[in-house]
DNA sequence: TTCGCCCTAGAACGATCACTCTAATAGAAG
DNA sequence: CTTCTATTAGAGTGATCGTTCTAGGGCGAA
């Protein structure tokens, strides 16, 4: 079936997001896909490089589409951050502190070893921060405060996820979303009420 | 000679700032540092894992000083957070993006799987934010604004870390950086002149 | 010198690593 | 049915992992 497929990269990107990457092993990986080597190096002959690329990919469309849902049901760019924040924080309770985001536990393990999966990495960021600009461009930002503003809420989720993850404790994580609902709610007040 | 401990810590240090815990073997370690396997576990019985702590641990109290330096060099809270991330920004590039912090890269990997290692990161992250948020309090904001301030801004330099090094790209970690200023700016000034 | 202790030296260990390879099986196509 | 391709199965590869262990070197004290 086409689906061990699926299977292996839906384990491994839970895998990567308890141990990292180079604290997977492919026998970890066929064992919770259910899968055996042989499917394993018939579906991604590259070996764990591109099946860790898949992984990367597949997650980073993910977050970005829970991204957009998120920002749907939100009325403005301000609440549209809480909501995000708050749902990390809930998410990271819920699994006890295991279900954070494989990319950035990937990223900085392999940003200066491994080029291709630093670029897969890339790549994902990138989209994120394009995502989250076009969104402030909207609300009558100018580009590089938007870009400013998108980047430095990209980055403080991926930190905050450290420091809940690291300290058991969501509070951080919501702590730092006050903090960037504060800065959003500022930015955007002052680009639809220009000086 | 006593300094092969120091040795053996630096050369972990700088391993685990390209390549994390797992991506780094105590082959390398030694290679590193000059030193024997012998040496290693005379100075480390408990191993890698011990090792490690001992890392996190200096590691975590030079980034302190450093921090400390930075603020007692800056006239305000807003100039000592622009002086920060710009220094991490330089610190960066003229490392060709090696030289983040070791203990950023170790600790999403370790959260779930180690939980003394874990336990050394969150002690390391909880000084950091204490350290801040005194600093903020002395500025005269309230104890909640300022703890929340402080998360906010450890959470914020570590993510920044993590997308300036995949990108290779340190406008990444300035734009952080004026978005982070200018948070505190504002923060700062509400607090000196209340309502 | 001789003792005693801290440190170094590095071979060796079993376990596990990512990966390869051959053979078997399944199911669609003809 | 036969044939063919896609997938599964899992034993086996050499390399490397973290760690252990025995032996010896270096140096101050007596």
């Amino acid at each position: 079936m086409a689906d061990t497929r699926d299977r292996l990269v839906a384990a491994t990107a839970a895998l990567f997001q308890r141990q990292g990457f180079n604290g997977t092993s492919m026998k970890q990986v066929t064992d919770g896909a259910e899968a055996t080597t042989g499917s394993l190096y018939h579906f991604f002959p590259g070996g764990k490089d591109e099946l860790a690329a898949e992984v990367i990919k597949t997650a980073g469309a993910g977050y970005l589409e829970l991204f957009q849902v998120v920002t749907a049901a939100a009325t403005s760019s301000t609440e549209a951050i809480a909501l995000l924040f708050d749902g990390a924080a809930i998410t990271l309770e819920q699994s006890d502190f295991v279900d954070a985001c494989p990319i950035f536990t990937v990223a900085l393990e392999v940003a200066s070893v491994d080029e291709s999966l630093r670029l897969a990495c890339q790549t994902v960021f990138a989209t994120w921060v394009a995502t989250a600009t076009t969104m402030f461009r909207e609300d009558g930002m100018s580009p590089t405060a938007a870009d400013d503003l998108a980047t430095t809420i990209v980055a403080a989720i991926g930190g905050a996820f450290t420091l809940a993850r690291t300290a058991r404790d969501a509070d951080l994580m919501r702590a730092t979303g006050r903090s960037m609902t504060a800065l959003v709610a500022a930015a955007t007040t002052k680009a639809i009420t220009p000086p």
